[in-house]
DNA sequence: GTAATAGTGTCTGTCAGACAGTATGTG
DNA sequence: CACATACTGTCTGACAGACACTATTAC
């Protein structure tokens, strides 16, 4: 019943491999990412300072322009607009949405090039992100900068937008997810994990009910070997590492913390 | 502290407008949206066949290819879309993903022409859309196919992943949000809302429990009028409506009423 | 021992789901 | 009346959160 032809196919190939792509009307397509992580205290999202024009001078996410010659998909892009800035590549990388249109500050197109963006969201230890050293003139160009304090900053582009959704995603799926682990090393204590949980949701949770979700998910899996408190004093936690993924479920224990 | 300098910008935004962008490497952008409807008593996509190269004569979604020119967003293309097919808009539509790279089935890439594709997930009310009249080959060129036969049917580009994904997403927001009311017209009753998220979610619900839900959320408030059945016997159901939105709660009530 | 932090046990209120019962229509 | 469907009340098991308790370390 299809009426699909492989032979016309083919010919058709070879007439469009000769022809001249700029007779079409094609956006700019680039790649941002929202790369967060806990330094500290505080959850940060990391910026660079643009070096170029347009919207030179002003904080803007990590991003590159999608070159299908060097990325073979959008994640290639995302992860090379990281790398560029990081040489690394965090444990957690999700696409987050494609922007398009008018930023909502102002109503401005979101890129006087119009271009469209298609945003990621990553999730990483600090410890595995080198930041580039300070540029001559004292001036440092990559920054990790805590998420409350966006409020005062205006960024480049739309990134303003894209930020705010990338937090709205990453707290969204904390209450259902092991997502805040990825943002602790390879082994974390379970007091660590929720303490990065209740860092990234801006709020206290209950020990025991948290301990109990956790372990009955089977998420995690004991890691040999214990750790001593940084102050000091205290019982030692014991290690655990998230189970290597024996199959498919990677988001469950279903109940919310909150509310 | 921003080095930011407006003139700098305006000056180089006179020489990008008066730039080739032909010298650009840009991938061709599309936008495909899976529109899925409630026939009868069975959840559709609806699918084109597709009447030009590449993939001539296979099913498809209904997508166009982003034109700048025409689309001030992703979304307005979604739109132009569906209203080539069906001279409607769906009543919901949301960015679902953007793809990228190779198609799952064989590894092939998703589109010969190294398109990216933003997809979108509708949902929409049957009578809503008014399918063109037949091609003149006596081939209808397009049709509700119900999910579950999606299995067999080869699909154009990567658009039985898109579909796989999209079904997905439908079925995973069914449980906290009033989604499957857009499924039905402007006023319905609960037991007809009840059977939509049962077709929605291919499994039953306790009727009790479900009113219970529905009605605490507080998306629904009581439309004039009731709804006598259409088998003639039986109490008549008393109308709803989606409350018009009085300001934020998009999608709440929380606890599932699965497992 | 004390202080400090890790980890567990128990109680309680809430709520989803089960199911039986009542209400209201048609013939 | 019987029958069919709409709607409601009540019970129960599960579970999230509160909080008190025990365990294990450093000093």
């Amino acid at each position: 019943m299809s009426t699909f032809n492989q032979a016309a196919e083919n010919a058709w190939m070879d007439e469009f491999a000769k022809m001249d792509r700029s007779r079409f009307r094609l956006p700019l397509m680039s790649v941002d990412v929202a790369l967060f992580s806990l330094i500290g205290e505080t959850l940060c999202v990391l910026l660079v300072k643009r070096d170029r024009q347009p919207q030179m001078g002003l904080w803007a996410l990590a991003g590159v322009m999608f070159d299908p010659a060097k990325d073979k998909t959008l994640e290639d892009a995302a992860r090379r607009a990281l790398t560029v800035k990081t040489h690394e590549t965090p444990p957690y990388l999700e696409q987050l949405k494609t922007f398009s249109g008018d930023r909502s500050k102002d109503g401005e197109p979101r890129d006087p090039r119009i271009a469209v963006s298609t945003a990621y969201l990553g999730l990483s230890p600090s410890d595995r992100i080198v930041l580039p050293s300070k540029t001559g003139d004292g001036e440092v160009g990559t920054r990790w900068v805590p998420v409350d304090q966006l409020k005062e900053l205006e960024l480049a582009f739309d990134h303003n937008d894209i930020v705010r959704e990338a937090l709205a995603r990453l707290r969204g799926k904390v209450s259902y997810s092991m997502l805040p682990a990825r943002a602790l090393g390879d082994a974390f204590s379970l007091p660590h994990l929720q303490k990065a949980y209740e860092l990234i949701l801006g709020e206290k949770l209950d020990k025991s009910a948290f301990r109990k979700k956790i372990l009955e998910s089977g998420f995690l899996e004991e890691a040999p070997g214990r750790l001593a408190q940084a102050s000091g004093a205290g019982r030692p936690s014991s290690l655990w590492r998230i189970k290597q993924a024996e199959g498919a479920p990677i988001a469950t224990f279903r109940r919310t913390f909150l509310a």
